[in-house]
Order: C-alpha cells, then sequence, then structure tokens
DNA sequence: GGCAAAGTACGAAATTATTTGTAAACCACA
DNA sequence: TGTGGTTTACAAATAATTTCGTACTTTGCC
C-alpha cells in the first residue's frame, strides 16, 4: 500500500494558488502580476515557485506552447478543508463549532451571509 | 511610530502554545512530556523552542527558581482570530461566511453545537 | 540570418524553522 | 564533599521555504 502524500501547500503556494482558482487558467505572467498587487517579487520567483508546484502536483500546465499555461490540480473546497482540520485541530482542540463560533464573533458577516448560514444549520438539523 | 510585528506563531510554537494555554502555567518537561503524546522529539527542542517564544514575546517566564515556569502571553482567543483572519484571506476569497459554512459543511457538529451556533446567529441578527 | 523580447530551466544563495549536541549551573542527598 | 540527575544556555547542524541570478530557448520581425 502506497502512502499518498498529501502535499499541503505553502504559504505562498496557497497565494499563486488563489489566483489560478480565480482564473480558471493562467501563465506565470499573468500570475505574477496578479501577486504585485499585494507583494513584491521578482518573476522568476513567481515561476520558480509554480514550477515547484508542478512537481508536487498542485497544478498542471499546457507546455505546448512556449508560454505555459497552468490550472490548479487540487480544488479550492478540498483545500480549504484540509487546513480548516488542520486549524480546528492545533487551534481550537478539535471542535469545529468553537471555530465557527469565532469565526462569526469576530468578523461580521452580512445580514444576507447569516441567513444563508441558519439556513445551512436548518438543513443539517434536519439531517440527523 | 513603531511598528508592531505581529509575531505569529509557528507550527510547533502552537503546539507549545496549546498546552499552556490548557494548563494556564508550566515548565518545560510539563510541556514536552505532553507533546510526547503526539510527536517525538527531543527535550532540548523543546526548551529552545520555549526559549525563542520567550524571546518573540509569545510567553512569560517565572524564572526566580531554577526550574523556570512559563505562562501564554498571547490569548487563545487573540491567537485564533489571528489565524482565522489569516486564512480567511488567503483561503476564503476574504468571505467569512464562506468559511463557516465551509466548517459546518465538512466536519460535523453535534445537534446541541448547531443550537449553539444558532443562537449566536439570532443574536447577531438582532444586533443589526 | 541576426537581433530583441519574453519565456523556461536550473542551481544556488538567503531566509526561516526545527532539531540536536554539549557544556555549565543547580540541587538533592548519601 | 562529591556524584548523579535535572535543568538552562548556547552554538551549530539540518531541513524547509523563498528568492534570485544566469544561461538557454523560442518567437517575431527587420
Amino acid at each position: 500500500m502506497t502512502l499518498i502524500k498529501s502535499n499541503k501547500p505553502t504559504e505562498s503556494e496557497l497565494e499563486i494558488l488563489q489566483v489560478l482558482w480565480n482564473e480558471k487558467a493562467a501563465t506565470v505572467r499573468t500570475v505574477h502580476e496578479e501577486l504585485l498587487k499585494t507583494k513584491d517579487a521578482g518573476y522568476t520567483t513567481t515561476l520558480k515557485l509554480m514550477q515547484i508546484m508542478f512537481e508536487k502536483g498542485l497544478v498542471t500546465r499546457d507546455d505546448s506552447n512556449k508560454t505555459h499555461i497552468y490550472q490548479p490540480a487540487v480544488t479550492r473546497e478540498k483545500t480549504q478543508q484540509q487546513f480548516l482540520n488542520k486549524m480546528i485541530n492545533t487551534l481550537f482542540a478539535g471542535s469545529s463549532s468553537d471555530l465557527v463560533m469565532q469565526a462569526l464573533g469576530g468578523h461580521d458577516a452580512s445580514g444576507e451571509e447569516l441567513e444563508k448560514i441558519q439556513q445551512l444549520i436548518n438543513q443539517l438539523k434536519k439531517d440527523k
């Protein structure tokens, strides 16, 4: 049996994934331009990171043209869940509802958002 | 104006903080024994980590006796909020309710927990 | 063909985080 | 007093992550 490495993306890799999730597909150039809006790094830095992500299997790429086009190979939802679970364990002593309460309390969600959450809760209660 | 470094605890530092939050105060030995239950590291590793945390201001310590006694210098709640905000930004495109929904959907909370969350939501809606 | 622009590959430096070895200080107690 | 056990201090090795320089490749255009 082969143990599959979960390959959790690093901090910088997450930033890149974020862009790819939004754009569906993008060149290094595009990703880099996007990153420049919030941080400051060299082009080859972004390139290198994306190459590493390719090796790790975090992204796929089409290299049939000179300019490669990258796509995310992991879904936003899976990755979110992965980090949420980690966080629930290391920071909320395993209690997901503690996390939810803290998130609801700290930030403010709009009335509309609260409504959506409430509906989800009703659904979950019904399912029990 | 002095910029205050937020000094976000690292992964290992979080594990130590977790113990300190539970125990209120503890020696390196105690923390280390606790960590041994889930991971495997040398005593001096834990010691070193706690010394670094002291330098960073993440913990305080009473060194009036030979065996120093450490206490957390940051609260669990503040730290949770810090990481939640980070995560909301880098992984949930700024939407806290997306995080909540994902957390509720992925893990299961007990009926009792759902009840508590629902009450919190009602409260928040009323406050608007 | 030759040149410039934009891209990729790759190695290695720089930085940050984690782990460990060793020495020195302290304490208990035979 | 001196010996063993526990502790802190410190320096340095190791590992993981991020950044960058440089060389090579491709393409379009004169």
